[in-house]
DNA sequence: TTAAATAGTACTAGAATAGTCCTCAATTAT
DNA sequence: ATAATTGAGGACTATTCTAGTACTATTTAA
C-alpha cells in the first residue's frame, strides 16, 4: 500500500548518488550508466527534479545536473511531490455533492490531518540522512513515534 | 502521491458509518444505499475486512457484517493493509542483486525506516478517531510532530 | 422448502504508469 | 563559424493495475 511510483524510487537513487559526491555535476548519461537506469527514463526523471528545483541543469557540452541545495535541504517530501504531485492519500476531491449525499464523509476532514501528519513527517527527512548508514538494529526511534490525530481530541 | 485505492477510502467510509451505530448488524445492500457505493463494489471490499479480521460476517437470512472489535481498537494502519497489502512506501523488492549492482541500494534500509515511521503514525489512528467531527482550526498537534529518522543519527 | 444473505472466483473495461523516441535549443571547443 | 555535446519539451505506446461487475455456491432463518 501506499505506493510511490518506480519512478519516485529511481528518484532517490538518483539523488543520493548525486549527493554522494557533491558539487559535481552529472551528465545524464554518466547516471544512467551508474545507476543502471535506462537513459530515456532518467532523463525524464531528472527533467522532473529541475522542474521542482530540486536540481539544477546545465546545457552543452561540459554541461549536466548538480543539486540545487545541499543534501541536507532536500526533503523527501519535496522529491515525492516533484515527481508525484501534492502529498495527498485520498482524492475525496470527486465532487462534493456526491461527498454530502453520502454518508461517511465527515471524515475528510480527518483524513487531511492524516495527510498532514505523514507529509510533516516526510519532510523532516532529508537527502542527508538517505545517504548515511543503515542501523535497522537501533529501534530506540520507535518510543519517539508520535500519535498526532489523536492528540487532537484531548 | 501516497495514494490509497478508491476502495480503501470507501473502506472507511464504510466502516465510519458502521461504527457510528455500534453493536449493529448490517447487510451490504443496506450499506450500499445508504454509503451511495454500488452494491457489488460494497460485497468486495466486506468480504476483504472479513478476511482481515476486522469484520464478522453472519450468513444466511437475518445475516449482514459487524465490526470484529470497537471503534477504539481498529487501526486505520489494519484498514488500510486489509485492502492494499503490507504497508511499504517502495518496491525496492526487485532483485536484490538489482540493487547491489546499482550504486544507490544502501538506502533500502532507510525507507524502511520511513516505512515503519508512516506505520506507525497510521497505526495511531483508530476508526474512532475517524469518526470524531473534525477541527481543522486547532493546529496544535502540529507542533508535535516528530522527526522520528533524523533522531536516529544523534 | 424457500427466501435472504454472504463466500468465492473469474472476468472486462478503463485508467494510469513506465518507458521510449524525436526534434529543438544552448553551450563549449576547435 | 562550425561541429559536437548536452539538456528541454512534448508526443506516443505498451503494459500493468484498478475498479467495477457478474455468476455460482453455501449457509441460515422462517
Amino acid at each position: 500500500m501506499l505506493r510511490l511510483s518506480k519512478l519516485t524510487d529511481y528518484a532517490t537513487v538518483i539523488l543520493s548518488f548525486m549527493a554522494r559526491d557533491n558539487a559535481q555535476m552529472h551528465a545524464a548519461m554518466e547516471i544512467a550508466s551508474i545507476t543502471g537506469i535506462a537513459l530515456p527514463t532518467v532523463s525524464k526523471i531528472l527533467k522532473l527534479l529541475v522542474n521542482a528545483k530540486i536540481l539544477i541543469s546545465t546545457r552543452g557540452a561540459k554541461g549536466g545536473y548538480e543539486l540545487a541545495r545541499t543534501p541536507t535541504e532536500i526533503s523527501i517530501a519535496a522529491v515525492i511531490s516533484a515527481l508525484e504531485g501534492p502529498i495527498a492519500l485520498t482524492e475525496c476531491s470527486i465532487s462534493q455533492q456526491g461527498c454530502e449525499q453520502a454518508s461517511g464523509c465527515e471524515i475528510r476532514g480527518n483524513w487531511n490531518l492524516i495527510n498532514q501528519t505523514i507529509h510533516n513527517a516526510l519532510e523532516s527527512v532529508t537527502l542527508a540522512d538517505m545517504i548515511r548508514p543503515t542501523r535497522s538494529q537501533d529501534l530506540a526511534w520507535k518510543q519517539e513515534v508520535l500519535i498526532p490525530v489523536a492528540s487532537l481530541y484531548r
